[in-house]
RNA sequence: GGGCGCGUAGCUCAGCGGGAGAGCACUACGUUGACAUCGUAGGGGUCACUGGUUCAAUCCCAGUCGCGCCCACCA
């Protein structure tokens, strides 16, 4: 027997482990059953789980177990990420905590301390997915860094690389002066800055009297200025083009070019160039064959003594940096070259300027455009066909807008750099001779045979200490985690991927990328559909985040409301193309729903409705349960559909509604006066039809609230061990189990009751007042109706009889359903002008309908034009109204006379 | 600058060419043996605004206003 109150807390624990320990998440490589996979995106190890984790793992868990019990072999397969930046900062701060710096570790020492704390606290938002009630295939759980997902990234680093889609390059990259490492553009976030536009004047080199005013929001950066352009087609500039400038402070002459960059309307109309510390500038100095003056370090100070001079096919400037200026941080530097600017009366102005500048996302500072030497993948290649791929349809963006995002962003990809200056990650599989020349290898041997091949014998190689982008392992997930570059038997059963569920944020990221490397390397997409679902916000609709206080953790529901109340929460809110605003209230009312359910549970239990072996759904004869029987079937197809189209809202919805309304509030108030019947048979049949029904209910609810459910399931087996509801592979449905004379007979009782209930409220009858219903002008079948269902009526609205009547008597209280009048004698209780009120005000509604349907009927056009069906339909409505209001006013006139 | 999305009941949101819906909140009544984490009934909306298409617009189109997000740029 159920326990009196649900307590979620109880169950979820041990229930979880009973799936786990029975292997109820395993996929089956071996099973003749159609596969369905499902790629989890790997939360990073340093990751604790957060209401987006909570909405994406439900939502997948919800598909996963839903074709579980369609009887697919499903395999969500689960793992975490290394996280390079993130891990390694983790490490860091933890270090530092004691005193430790990274450098006074090394690298192999430092590496191994990540690995150690990788065992002793990388695991925990696994045990919390665990508590979310996620069932992936535990057994198979990667790591993006163990050795078979390495191996595989070797391999797809040399063969890109043999390929020409991966080299070395120089050019400007985003540096992170404080992680000292280069990033990609889209760990890079604008951040607004109130700064100021510096406008500086530049003496011309044969005329020092004149000036050329240039604007800048970064006045440092004229230390590396080796250009400026104007526009070719300025006439205000039109003379100096071809000439120089004398560069003010480090006293170098840089000529003016013309150049379509800038921009007439912009600041003066003159740019500076410095193109080793700005990518436009970077540009523009190829177009113009400019040297590249890099003139700060890795911190982003300036160098000391001399500064670097790349390219360029000018005569050789000035390298020795000015008097003074030597390892002066940016900002300081800055200030040093307005000041010289001032003290030389070149100041021309100073205006307030509000711009974004970069910042990295990781460490918080100004992004440095800085010029290194880097890996690059050719990007643009390989997203050739991740884009036709999309366009033919063999991967389909739901909701379908996201697919314009994902092209845009394909169509003008740029060289992904995929080195990073870090010490924990996949280290690059390159090695450098004395000379300087690469090779690139999946292993030291061969690298070195390479070299000895190339160069001779006693080559002494030395690897390249980057690392790659934590994205690059990522891009393999749907393949790596398989066993690729082995073509193991999982390999080929479960890739490609049915569908990859992720938030939007990431599409750039992850889902672009392993759309690219699936292509290219399995020669198929990773996945047929990508179901991208909404942001999850407070109840204000405010974004997430620690500095506004407004972060609400899952788990903190959890163990308030269980997990299945937030797991149907999710599911609930979770309509396509918007973001889910989660407040604590919404998650109490479905706890609540869920201790509803629970109640129903116990209230079959108690009367003795348990599934009965063999029992056919089509085979029941009275009209409650030939009507509750085709309600849950209409069901079943409502949420099976809902959850073909990731429609998640309108599946937990539609079982939310029928759940509570269909089955608790009208079906289980039915089966109170038959239960008592006195026909052994009914009985029986509303006992197993009740069984039955709530069998369905669990059986499509399970998905999403999997404790609840489970332990329902097998509470109502009372005793006899039913297996278990996770893997119970769902039973067919005969056809045709909808009745529509049932459906209209038991629609007609819940309307005759709703009206009578409303009457008396409205009349103020006391609930525990019985009354007597009397029917006039009853058709035969409303007859048969009252009389077939009289006790169901009588219990439901509180009567203690039912006749039928010719008169009217006086002191009543009167409605209409359909043809018939209701008649409930109120002698001692009744207040005729209330009763005149309350039919007036009936009237009045139906007449305002009436004349709505009216007006449309009177158009000529809508007769002309309308469907015949929509015309027909609103004769039949206004007709229907009609003849109430007709009933309503006689029942008026009989309170009046 | 380019793009996407959203303005529907007090709040949070579904719906989407022919009858305005849910949950919460609110009001009244209610311990009838499943359930007060509940039941019954009720109030509450010119579906942002302006035009257009249509026999018919909350729904389609255009524009306006407001809000949010993404991308690019910002000397």
């Amino acid at each position: 027997m159920l326990d009196k109150t649900y307590t979620p807390a109880a169950l979820e624990e041990r229930q979880y482990d009973e799936w786990e320990r029975a292997g109820a998440f395993a996929s089956d490589v071996a099973s003749n059953r159609a596969p369905y996979t499902i790629m989890m995106p790997p939360p990073n190890v340093t990751g604790s789980l957060h209401m987006g984790h909570a909405l994406t793992m439900t939502l997948q868990d919800v598909l996963i177990r839903h074709q579980r019990r369609l009887g697919r072999d499903a395999l969500w397969q689960p793992g975490t990420d290394h996280a390079g930046i993130a891990t390694q900062m983790v490490v860091e701060r933890n270090l530092a905590a004691d005193g430790i710096g990274r450098l006074d570790l090394g690298r192999p020492a430092f590496v191994e301390k990540v690995w150690e704390w990788k065992a002793e606290s990388g695991g925990r938002i696994v045990d919390q997915l665990r508590r979310l009630g996620c069932s992936p295939d535990w057994p198979r759980a990667r790591f993006t860094m163990d050795e078979g997902l390495s191996h595989a990234v070797r391999r797809v680093f040399v063969e890109l690389y043999r390929q020409g889609l991966i080299y070395r390059d120089k050019r400007l990259v985003n540096w992170d002066p404080k992680l000292h490492t280069a990033i990609s553009d889209l760990e890079v976030e604008p951040r607004p800055v109130d700064g100021k536009l510096w406008h500086l004047r530049y003496p011309l080199a044969d005329d020092p009297r004149t000036t050329l005013t240039v604007a800048t929001t970064r006045p440092e950066t004229m230390l590396g200025d080796t250009a400026v352009a104007v526009h070719p087609d300025d006439p205000r500039y039109a003379a100096l083009i071809g000439r120089h400038v004398r560069l003010p402070i480090v006293d170098r002459l840089i000529p003016i070019v013309a150049d379509d960059y800038a921009d007439p309307e912009q600041g003066s109309g003159a740019v500076k160039i410095t193109p080793a510390h700005d990518f436009n500038d970077f540009e523009v100095g190829r177009r113009h064959g400019l040297a590249m003056i890099n003139i700060f370090d890795r911190d982003a100070r300036v160098l000391v003594d001399r500064f670097e001079v790349h390219g360029g096919d000018a005569e050789a400037p000035d390298r020795a940096v000015p008097e003074g200026f030597g390892g002066l941080d940016r900002y300081a530097a800055r200030t040093k070259v307005v000041a010289a600017f001032e003290a030389a009366g070149l100041l021309e102005k100073i205006d307030p300027h509000a711009h974004t500048v970069p910042h990295g996302d990781r460490s918080g500072v100004a992004i440095e455009p800085w010029l290194t030497d880097q890996w690059y993948c050719n990007a643009a290649v390989l997203a050739a066909p991740a884009i036709r791929a999309v366009e033919e349809g063999r991967t389909r963006f739901v909701p379908k807008t996201w697919e314009k995002t994902y092209f845009d962003w394909m169509r003008n990809i740029q060289p992904w750099c995929i080195s990073r200056q870090l010490w924990w990650g996949h280290q690059i599989p390159a090695w450098y001779a004395p000379g300087g020349e690469v090779f690139v290898a999946e292993t030291q041997a061969e690298a070195l045979a390479a070299a000895e091949a190339a160069l001779g014998p006693e080559v002494t190689l030395r690897r390249d200490e980057d690392v790659l982008d934590t994205w690059f392992s990522s891009a393999l997930w749907p393949f790596s985690t398989l066993g690729w570059p082995d073509e193991t038997p999982a390999l080929t059963r479960y890739y490609p991927g049915d569908v990859l569920v992720t938030g939007f944020d990431i599409i750039f990221f992850w889902v672009a990328r392993m759309m690219m490397m699936g292509l290219h390397f399995m020669g198929d997409v990773p996945f047929a559909t990508v179901y991208i679902h909404a942001l999850v916000r407070d109840a204000q609709g405010q974004k997430m985040s620690k500095a506004k206080g407004n972060v609400i953790d899952p788990l903190d529901l959890v163990d308030q409301y269980g997990a299945d109340a937030l797991r149907m929460t999710l599911v609930s809110m979770a309509a396509q193309g918007r973001d889910i605003n989660i407040s604590p209230d919404r998650v109490a009312g479905y706890r609540n729903f869920a201790t509803k359910l629970w109640n129903a549970a116990r209230y079959c239990q108690m009367n003795d409705c348990r599934p009965v072996h063999g029992f056919d759904p089509a085979s029941v004869t009275a009209p409650v349960n030939r009507w509750i029987v085709g309600e849950a079937a209409a069901l079943r197809g409502t949420v099976d559909q809902a959850l073909d189209g990731y429609r998640f809202n309108e599946a937990a919805g539609g079982i939310y509604q029928f759940a509570w309304a269909t089955f608790c509030d009208w079906y289980l108030e039915f089966t109170k006066p038959l239960l008592a019947d006195a026909d052994a048979g009914l009985v029986a049949e509303t006992r197993a039809t009740t069984a039955w029904v709530l069998d369905r209910i669990l059986e499509l609810l399970n998905p999403i609230m999997p404790y609840l459910t489970e332990t329902l399931w097998a509470s109502m087996g009372d005793g006899e061990d039913r297996g278990r509801l996770i893997d119970a592979v769902r039973p067919t449905l005969p056809d045709g189990l909808g009745d529509p004379a049932a459906a209209a007979e038991m629609d007609w009782v819940v309307r005759l009751v709703s009206t009578i209930r409303t009457v008396r409220a409205e009349m103020n009858v006391p609930p525990s007042a019985a009354l007597t219903l009397l029917v006039r002008d009853g058709g035969p079948e409303t007859r048969r109706r009252l009389d077939a269902h009289g006790p169901l009526i009588t219990r439901l609205a509180r009567l203690e009889a039912i006749a039928e009547t010719a008169a009217v008597p006086g002191g009543a209280a009167q409605a209409v359903l359909d043809e018939a009048t209701l008649i409930l004698p109120l002698a001692d209780v009744i207040d005729l002008a209330r009763e005149r009120e309350r039919l007036g005000r009936e009237i009045a509604k139906v007449e305002a309908e009436i004349a709505k349907i009216e007006a449309k009927l009177a158009n000529p056009n809508f007769r002309a034009k309308a469907p015949d069906t929509v015309v027909a339909e609103q004769q039949t409505r206004r007709d229907g109204y009609a003849d109430i209001r007709d009933r309503l006013a006689a029942a008026l006139a009989r309170v009046e006379g």
